[in-house]
DNA sequence: GTCTCTTAGTTTACGTCATACACAGTACGA
DNA sequence: TCGTACTGTGTATGACGTAAACTAAGAGAC
């Protein structure tokens, strides 16, 4: 490995190295090691004693399979196990916490990014059609967005996403740094104002009806109508909705368009 | 109250009427409704027995404390009853439940929002300096995140943010509903384009230190480098910073302005 | 002033959770 | 054949949210 120096000038001028990356790695808390290595490693398999009954993948469809039908409260080590047909103990030989249970079901949960096709120039399309993929992958898991994301070990499908979502940006000509500010803004946008819609998806998948969740958010946002002290946002509540009323997810596509709008004037000055 | 006919009507041509959200509000649910109702109303003490020793806010504040300094997970009934020098039952005395606490958290937990100042034409400023407001309060409290927001009931606290929000929005001349979409765009980037650094603070809320978090979130990244299926992501991640490195709160306000531009263009072309 | 009834906080208890530890049964490699 | 490494179970522990029954406090009725 290079002296101290060499890596301290090396990035300041080129940014992140894998070097780099992988010196901060070796410093890791060995827990969050672990657990990362569950989501990258090829599991050998131990040639001596009895076979396992079941492979971890069955455990984390068990596992998503309650997150999906009863929501995350419902997600125990016992209602797992129970599922397989074990005690909740034997969910221990696969993952050495829930915690790193809780890492396999958000890679897995996520899925298969949409095919990055290969560029054909029409990145804005490109992009749509990814936005649309991650908020739709999002509404159908809602307990995704229950766990706390960033700070959790990235599995290959976190950064299958990514990726397909950087081979659309490639195509605009601008800096990959540049790609990477862009990346943020898209994935910005699309998890925060898919928020509403997750949070609808949550309450269907408790059996509640898509009213009684509209009875509550619209008795909370009420009460804002008539109160002095939010005169304009009143204002915006009962307005007139020109014309068709919007679905959320008209809505979530017409606020893409107006994001996507500001980073294609941002290339447009800044390839030309 | 008027017939099925007329509501249907109104509903259609003039969106979201008070009448339309109250009779939603007939419909929601006793126990969210109470919980709703305990962010809204001023309690009025009985007369009779003993008088309690603490106030609900003293709870409140207890309960915000432990979260700003302990995270969520050491947020207990008994953690909140200790602080005040109780025993966890006598919290059911000011709140029914532990969800009812956390809706009580959660909006005297956001604050005030930044003062809306009389509308003076520079609505780009006062919108980005509401972003970096709720930014800033995001990353002050990163337990806020991760709770599920919007289907909780929304109290003062939360409207007076949105409110803020309109106030500068009012002033470009856009239509009231599509100042509502505005507030969702500008609303969901803030939140999405936050949870990087919201997943920085609560490291350091857990007391780690911020090398420490890097080398979690750098060593997940940098398996995408080297890595065939990844390989536009990993050009990004090893790209050059094109000048000094940005930090994150650069890179937000950079994401902020492009955002600002697309709602620019959107004005421009609407009012003119 | 005493009695009564409402309310505040405590005690105890229950069911559920994640998980530690010791064990029993299993099947490969020697 | 035997030892040993491994799988799944049984049992236990301590923490959690909260229900129910309790004790004690204090204002109004007489």
């Amino acid at each position: 490995m290079a002296g101290k120096k060499k890596a301290a000038a090396r990035r300041r001028g080129r940014g992140l190295t894998h070097d780099d990356l992988m010196t901060a790695a070796a410093r890791i808390d060995p827990e969050l090691r672990r657990r990362s290595e569950l989501l990258w490693d090829d599991r050998t398999l131990p040639t001596r004693g009895p076979k396992p009954a079941v492979t971890p993948d069955d455990v984390v469809q068990a596992a998503i399979q309650i997150a999906d039908r009863q929501g995350l409260s419902a997600l125990t080590m016992q209602a797992v196990a129970a599922t397989i047909g074990f005690t909740a103990m034997a969910i221990y030989r696969y993952f050495p916490s829930k915690d790193a249970l809780y890492d396999a079901i958000v890679d897995v949960g996520m899925g298969r990014p949409p095919r990055p096709t290969e560029p054909r120039g029409d990145w804005r399309a490109e992009v749509a059609r990814w936005a649309h993929a991650k908020r739709a992958m999002l509404c159908a898991r809602p307990w995704l967005a229950e766990l706390p994301f960033v700070a959790a070990p990235h599995g290959p499908n976190w950064l299958g996403w990514l990726e397909a979502l950087t081979v659309p940006l490639s195509t605009t000509g601008l800096s990959p740094a540049d790609i990477g500010q862009m990346i943020s803004i898209i994935d910005g946008y699309t998890r925060g104002a898919s928020d509403t819609s997750i949070s609808l998806a949550r309450a269907r998948a408790r059996g509640e009806s898509d009213a009684s969740w509209a009875a509550a958010v619209g008795a909370d946002l009420g009460r804002a109508i008539g109160d002095p002290r939010f005169p304009r946002f009143a204002a915006v509540l009962t307005a007139p909705s020109d014309g068709q009323p919007r679905t959320m997810e008209e809505s979530f596509d017409f606020g893409l368009e107006r994001v996507l709008d500001g980073i294609e004037h941002y290339v447009r000055a800044s390839v030309a």
